[in-house]
DNA sequence: TTTCAATATATATTAAGCTATATAGCGATA
DNA sequence: TATCGCTATATAGCTTAATATATATTGAAA
């Protein structure tokens, strides 16, 4: 598992390594050779053959077939877990540069110190997490309003401090996480509903779970998925179940935004 | 500034490198010799001269201080510059060594492939973020209350989804951060207040930012800094200032957790 | 059955980096 | 001024890993 753990654990010395190796998958995937491939990257034949074996080896499925002989010598092609693993790598190598960005700016190098303290890689409890692309932003000195528009193209507004918006660096086009807790996620049957304020998504109910006091709804909403959590006496009120039409209500000073 | 560039980016090929630099500089601290610090690493002494000599060179500052001669022979002594950066490698290593941890955990070996996607190094809007350690988690189907302790020694409680619990994978004793909007923390002058599911935080006023509508209160509650934001006539009808005794007062289902 | 271009495999060469080792220089103290 | 243990510096040798090179093997198709 030498292969995976490296490309997981990323564990410095051969990280460069198992760039090469990526590197190499990926030219495969586009020649379908293993000898053009290693000159595509480039590497000696040989270094191609033993990265691929002990890839074939180390991992749980091997990455590539290979066929020799026959028409044309024979090829190399990747399998579903080699693609698999070129993907994966990408979105890790991705996150990874976010990560070490994010470092280099809260670190000051003259003084070889870091300039404040600075909580990574932090998960949330919130269940509604949503990527959404910022419209606009208006400011006064304490408090801010933003527009985020979903993928679904819903709009929804946030209102938090001035303070933070500056604190995060954020600014309209930026791609955002708009987060609120499922308790303040109010539902409404009453399609026609006016409120001030408040966040207005039209969706579908897809999931009831009933527990004694209180309920969670899951509505699903353009594809994405909102979580509500009420009281069973409201949801007995509202009589909704699973593909009704419902509304789900966020006050926007309840929505916190996530960069 | 390559050394610096190296801490901060960790590019991979030259992290291992890097790790024996520090190794190295925290060798020089407990020893206060160039040259039995190299044999603790260990390396060559002329392995440890380059190193300490290209830093010295591609720092902004001197990471040693070197005496030649002298009873003893002289000796090598951090500076604060070198002193600062080994600190910031720790933290940084720590930090990074999370991120990797967390990466394992999304990676499916089996299908190579990513179980699901998650959004690392996220930054979030909400001023109030606390450290806290887990006391008491209490959970039904639905919803779970936890039981937090600050560093001041106030106990916060949140509510939030079971299903957040388990996603977090959060457990009696874990440090997290208690996350809370400066909207949703009340202020209030009776010291003697009674709230039932509230958090109840006694301070004091450190700052009072003004304007036209909202005002932010800055609360010194036991060394933690919490931010309300409230509209300027409750303020008005409070009548506070900066060095008064003050509750800050939090619902507990406005509380989120981060880990 | 020959051909072809690839895979499969082994060996020699080269390059880089580190170690080992040796020696000169330094300067406060006794 | 002799001593001591460290810094300063150079060079030869070793280790490792990759490259370059050569050659055998494979199997469908002409």
């Amino acid at each position: 598992m030498k292969f995976l753990s490296e490309l997981v654990l990323m564990d410095g010395e051969s990280s460069f390594l198992l760039q090469k190796r990526v590197a190499l998958l990926s030219a495969i995937e586009e020649v379908g050779s293993l000898s053009r491939a290693a000159k595509m990257v480039p590497l000696s034949y040989k270094g191609a053959w033993d990265m691929i074996d002990s890839m074939n080896n180390f991992c749980p499925s091997p990455v590539v077939e290979k066929v020799t002989g026959g028409v044309g010598g024979g090829g190399t092609k990747l399998t579903e877990y080699g693609k698999n693993l070129v993907k994966t790598y990408e979105v890790i190598y991705k996150e990874h540069q976010k990560f070490l960005e994010t470092i280099s700016h809260v670190t000051d190098f003259e003084s070889g110190s870091l300039k404040f303290f600075r909580r990574f890689n932090m998960q949330i409890s919130a269940r509604n997490q949503l990527v959404a692309t910022i419209q606009t932003i208006q400011s006064d000195k304490v408090n801010a309003t933003l527009h985020m528009k979903l993928k679904s193209g819903y709009v929804m507004t946030s209102v938090i401090t001035a303070g933070a918006v500056e604190n995060l660096g954020v600014k309209v086009g930026d791609e955002v996480i708009v987060i609120f807790k499922s308790n303040s996620v109010l539902l409404s049957t009453d399609m026609d509903v006016k409120l001030s304020a408040m966040n207005k998504l039209s969706g579908v109910v897809e999931k009831i779970y009933l527990s004694e006091i209180n309920c969670e709804v899951v509505v699903n909403v353009g594809g994405d998925h909102i979580a509500s959590v009420v009281t069973k006496s409201a949801i007995e009120a509202l009589d909704i179940k699973v593909g009704d039409n419902i509304n789900a209500i966020i006050k926007s000073s309840d929505v916190m935004i996530g960069k």
